[in-house]
DNA sequence: CAAAGTTGTAACATGATATATTACAGCTAT
DNA sequence: ATAGCTGTAATATATCATGTTACAACTTTG
């Protein structure tokens, strides 16, 4: 299985409205050109980013903009804004049967469910550490390099 | 997204066959109806675990058993064992298509991947740290306590 | 204010993947 | 030699991620 990529495409939007911000026109078209992906999904994306606060928009009207400074926007809180992961069972798929007749099949959720969700606030303690601002720095420098 | 429920299969299949090693018959269907899941899916999964060297079987003959301590097999062993992840891409999936002819699109991916393989071995460190020892254990120990 | 452009969202279509099921050859145990 | 079991292929089904079409409501511009 993997993380759906909702969330690396809004990471790469973000990205793309902190450095076309000075350009006009920069609307859901535009965004999914760079993206590679359908303009809707763009939308719906940046729709999830609104409601988490990260950007502002306006209906009807082009463009979006960053409601917070990038090193106030970790990749956690993108991951849960486009609701990366099952937001009530968490990252762990358990197997839905487990026999109730079984002394194990009775036990082993419980018996797991601690060691599962150390797991899961192992990997977001360390998207927190992350911010779009160390993305956006890295990807300009990117670009400078490729001018030279 | 979630991880496959092949994961908690696997381990809920290692922690019966140490719990009932003294019994006979075994089987994958015996198992199958511990785990709740079709003996099919039991005998993929065993495997999966003998490929990786955690469990013996013999083929026509009833019963696993285990080839290795239980402190000796950790989460992250399981679920490389299962393949719980896309080895290939990794945790995270990236989207196909940036547009190489876009700045952002030429370069965001290698400013992600260095922290996307960050967060996944945040996840796996914190799962090599945890034993199917430890979750036997507790099993064992929430069984005891119901029989009071 | 009328026309053109845009967003937000619903509804539906498609594709990918996880899981279930059927079937059976080949092995083991008794 | 019979019955039971595993390993695995092949196929079916269910679920979910992503793509697409459509359009009402809004904004911008001339």
């Amino acid at each position: 299985m993997q993380i759906t990529s909702r969330f690396t495409i809004a990471v790469h939007i973000i990205t793309a409205l902190d450095y076309f911000k000075d350009m006009d026109r920069v609307n859901s078209e535009f965004l999914a050109g760079s993206v590679g992906v359908n303009p809707v999904i763009v939308r719906t994306v940046i729709g999830k980013l609104r409601e988490a606060g990260m950007v502002n928009t306006l209906k009807g009207s082009s463009g979006a903009e960053l409601a917070r400074p990038l090193d106030q926007i970790t990749f956690y809180d993108v991951y849960k804004a486009v609701d990366s992961v099952n937001e009530d069972e968490g990252l762990f798929h358990f197997h839905e049967q487990p026999n109730t007749e079984c002394p194990v099949g009775r036990n082993i959720h419980k018996a797991m469910d601690g060691r599962l969700a150390a797991v899961q606030n192992a990997m977001e303690e360390e998207m927190k550490r992350i911010t779009l601002a160390d993305v956006v720095e890295d990807t300009k420098a990117a670009i400078l390099r490729e001018e030279k």
